[in-house]
RNA sequence: GCCCUCUUGGCGGAAUUGGUAGACGCGCCAGACUCAAAAUCUGGUUUCCUUACGGAAGUCCCGGUUCGACUCCGGGAGAGGGCACCA
């Protein structure tokens, strides 16, 4: 026998226990569709080739439920996938010359070697890629079916076009009005886009809401506020000496006698039917089309407007009239493209009034103020009150009044009660190579034509050119050419791919069935789905989160699930900050550039100059604030790193990543290894009678059956980083426990090892089974059950009682538990330390809470 | 501008949801072991006064409710996040 080690040895130790849960197909879900299930996803990461700490993090979570629920006997499905179109991969194949897929595909390799370093209980036969035809077919069988039922369709819209880069660009890459990359000044156009019909579930998508009681209340806010639904009232305004009219839309109909103005969207139709005779309008009209495509630029643009010296009646003010301008500010993708302004009760109107001289007429009035005397400065009122110099509303209140002027308005027939939504149609092409194929073919003849189903996938080339910027598809010799569908004469196939976002709505559905020839097997989804744990960044808490339900909403439409909620529980988990670096000249320093010198003070090791260190913020390759998984993983295992992702931090907020902290986590399992090393018979089961215990073994009994509840409390309520101390807890009172020499000391001890190793299973997996099998047990941990509290021994038979005077703690008692009432006041009063802070005061109320206080007022 | 969240020792954080504030970890201090260092073990560690016993203050600030407030209410400050010409 050799000298056992004296350290455990985690490289030697995870990479033989990753072996083995491969071979035994460990983390394989269950065919068994009768089984209680548990679907646990983290959010599929990008290939961008290398891991980094943010992944730890959302992996080392989504593991842990991942295990716990093993052990609570759920069927668990937890898969891993790609989601591997994307821009990244064209950037590398201009700056590197290599193509897109293999870049991308090598990228996964090497990334799913890192995952699987870290010991995660994924199973990976259900592995794809988005990129894989495989995949991409169904997505464009999908996109066939949104076409068939009018969820999907193609508009004209306007876009950001780089001229140098021959693309559109999304808002977030245009940078001050011009392209990210060329520099080149963004031209809007008008591009023929397909898009999704997200908008008519709206009203859906924002009740359901209410019942996603697993979400983060802060993401239901946020989506909510994204889609932005407001009440309001369609109304139409009459033209002097012109037939036709000009509609509004507006929430604010209350205020309508207080209208001073009405505001025409650059875009509207009337605005070009007027600038086509008025040539001063019509370069109005460019103007505004030019200014600002980013939000940022939109909010600083001044407003502008131009009197288009039309008047239009007041509808319900007969004598009125009121002019109306075209205006930058006004949207024509928003309600009716046109509004009445006023002034008075809208900031924004007001400020557009002041400077084009128009009247402020005040309509509501607060309660305290004065009607004959309320005016309007330089803030419009926004606030509750009473109506005025509104004829038949004068007097009621704001709610009132929009009330009695939508019923007027649909009674007349002038307009409707209208409901809007600030969400818009999801606009899906992208004018790139890496991504999913629109299957679609433009025929001269009969224009827009699907591919016909038997026909998918329709395929990306592979033989492409990146030598100049731009969509290779456009360019490439051969694969636009197709014969037409409907016709068959020669067409071109649609050049434009998905937006990365349609790849990601609905892979969680595809992982119930990976293998399938079908988009989905419906038993599959109608088992697995929904997710019951979805688990990632709260970056995407809008868009892909959005996108995922609008999704499952239209799949169930078209029938291929049964769930309109794709995801039954969320979370989502902060961010892995670190501390920067900065040197002497203001250069971002690596934290393994950074020494540490013998007086204490930080210098850059290579060149030794002087650093400073910068505050805490999330790892970024800009800052340079990183620390690279597979360093820590190489120096001293996974299971260090997920313990130290679990530790300190609350899991939805950010984390610190420090040496000293990864440090004591290191420390902590060699803690744990050297109970076991020293005498691994001690973990093996004992299954004869139970021995009586003595006080200390009882004690241990208590520790352990606590901590059982905890770290099982604590997990079931994401709480990982307080279970992570009550797990601190049991050890430190293994490490403390004296063996008195009865003979339930052996079983005490056997016992909290065993549960120990247990609550360490899903944090440090590895470590687990090799104290497992150390201890010689059959099988594996990571099947064996999650342990059971013995209630009995949750409860002791003392209570230790603080005991108040006037609120202030003088005295603990330990008393017998449930005690009643009476023997707690006089075991109180008794007390020789209350009697000396009551000092001879007569005692006036004893408030007596069981097993908790006595608090005495006097 | 609108909406939301957070603020507790030197640091990360805990507190059974109104009942002993500071669990647990990091760091630091002291001691043991060692020729020494590392590792490990033991003890201490909110602040102030006191040699001690003990006492006082204390959860961003001000005020309130309560026998009792980190927790509830009102006002304010600071930090962070989301949306932003949405009529």
């Amino acid at each position: 026998m050799s000298e056992p080690a004296s350290r455990y040895n985690a490289k030697e130790s995870e990479a033989k226990w990753q072996a083995v849960w491969a071979d035994r197909r460990s983390f394989a879900a269950g065919e068994d569709f009768d089984r209680p299930k548990y679907y646990v996803l983290e959010m599929f990461p990008y290939p961008s080739g290398r891991i980094h700490m943010g992944h730890v993090r959302n992996y080392t979570m989504g593991d842990l439920v991942a295990r716990y629920k093993r052990a609570r006997g759920f069927n668990v499905l937890h898969p891993m996938g790609w989601d591997a179109f994307g821009l990244p991969a064209e950037n590398a194949a201009l700056e590197n010359k290599v193509h897109p897929a293999k870049w991308t595909y090598e990228n996964i390799a090497n990334m799913k070697a890192q995952l699987q370093s870290m010991g995660l209980s994924l199973e990976w036969e259900r592995e794809f890629a988005t990129c894989d035809a495989s995949y991409y077919r169904h997505q464009q069988a999908i996109f066939l079916d949104f076409l068939e039922a009018g969820l999907a369709y193609r508009r004209e819209s306007w876009v950001n076009w780089d001229p140098s880069e021959h693309t559109v660009l999304a808002n977030e890459q245009v940078i001050d009005g011009r392209g990210w990359r060329s520099g080149e000044p963004v031209e809007r156009r008008k591009l023929s886009q397909w898009f999704f019909r997200i908008t008519a579930y709206a009203e859906e998508l924002l009740q359901a809401l209410g019942d996603l009681e697993r979400w983060p209340e802060k993401v239901r806010l946020m989506q909510a506020n994204w889609i932005g639904r407001s009440e309001g009232c369609r109304l139409a305004f009459e033209l002097e000496g012109r037939d036709d009219q000009v509609v509004v839309f507006t929430t604010r109909h209350d205020t309508i006698f207080g209208a001073s103005f009405l505001a025409l969207s650059a875009d509207h139709p009337l605005a070009a039917d007027l600038a086509a005779k008025d040539p001063k309008l019509a370069a109005f009209v460019e103007q505004c089309r030019k200014t600002g495509t980013s939000e940022e630029a939109m909010e600083r643009a001044e407003k502008l407007g131009y009197d288009t010296g039309l008047r239009a009646r007041h509808p319900f003010d007969p004598g009125k009239t009121v002019p109306v301008y075209v205006a930058n500010f006004v949207l024509m993708e928003y309600g009716t493209g046109a509004i009445f302004g006023c002034p008075a009760h809208d900031q924004r109107d007001l400020d557009f009034a002041r400077k084009y001289d128009l009247p402020v007429l005040p309509v509501v009035v607060p309660a305290d103020a004065d009607p004959a005397t309320f005016e309007v400065g330089e803030e419009a009122y926004v606030g509750p009150g009473k109506l005025a110099n509104s004829a038949f509303l004068d007097g009621m209140t704001v709610a009132q009044g929009k009330q009695e002027i939508a019923d007027r308005v649909e009674a007349e027939k002038r307009g409707n009660r209208e409901v809007n939504f600030r969400l818009r149609d999801w606009g899906v092409s992208r004018q790139r190579y890496w991504g999913c194929p629109i299957p679609v073919v433009h025929c001269e003849a009969c224009g827009v034509v699907p591919v016909k189903r038997e026909d998918l996938p329709v395929k990306l080339p592979d033989d492409v050119e990146f030598d100049r910027p731009g969509n290779p598809l456009d360019r490439h010799p051969t694969w636009r050419d197709v014969p037409c569908p409907a016709c068959g004469k020669p067409a071109k196939r649609e050049t434009d791919t998905f937006d990365t976002f349609v790849d990601s709505a609905w892979y969680f559905s595809r992982f119930c069935s990976p293998r399938s020839d079908k988009v989905v097997d419906r038993d599959a989804v109608d088992y697995w789905m929904p997710v019951d744990q979805y688990i990632g960044g709260v970056e995407h808490a809008i868009l892909h989160l959005l996108y995922a339900r609008f999704f499952t909403r239209a799949m169930q439409q078209c029938g291929y699930v049964g769930v309109a909620e794709p995801f039954a529980g969320l979370f989502t988990q902060g961010m892995v900050c670190h501390v920067t670096y900065r040197d002497d000249a203001g250069n971002w320093l690596l934290p393994a550039e950074v020494e540490r010198t013998e007086d204490g003070a930080l210098v850059h090791g290579p060149s030794g100059r002087r650093v400073t260190t910068g505050r805490s913020e999330k790892m970024s390759k800009s800052r340079k604030n990183v620390i690279d998984p597979e360093d820590i993983i190489d120096r001293y295992g996974a299971d260090t790193a997920r313990w130290f992702m679990l530790s300190d931090s609350p899991p939805e907020r950010d984390l610190e990543w420090t040496e000293s902290g990864a440090e004591g986590a290191w420390r902590f399992i060699q803690r744990i290894w050297r109970l076991f090393a020293a005498d691994p018979g001690r973990l093996r089961p004992s299954y004869g009678a139970m021995p009586a215990f003595g006080d200390s073994a009882l004690a241990l009994r208590r520790a352990t059956h606590i901590a059982i509840q905890s770290v099982t409390a604590d997990i079931e309520g994401f709480r990982f980083n307080v279970a992570v101390a009550h797990i601190y807890e049991l050890v430190n009172a293994i490490h403390a426990f004296k063996p008195t020499g009865e003979a339930g000391d052996q079983w005490a001890l056997g016992e909290a090892l065993r549960v120990l190793v247990r609550l360490i299973e899903p944090a440090m997996p590895h470590f687990a089974e090799e104290m497992w099998a150390l201890a010689g047990n059959d099988g594996l941990v990571c099947q064996q059950p999650w342990p059971a509290a013995d209630a009995a021994l949750l409860v002791e038979d003392t209570a230790t009682i603080a005991v108040q005077v006037n609120g202030k703690l003088r005295a603990t008692l330990e008393l017998a538990r449930d005690l009643a009432e009476d023997d707690a006041r006089a075991a109180a009063l008794a007390d020789e330390r209350v009697q000396r802070s009551l000092d001879g005061k007569s005692v006036r109320k004893v408030i007596v809470v069981p097993n908790r206080i006595v608090n005495i007022v006097a």
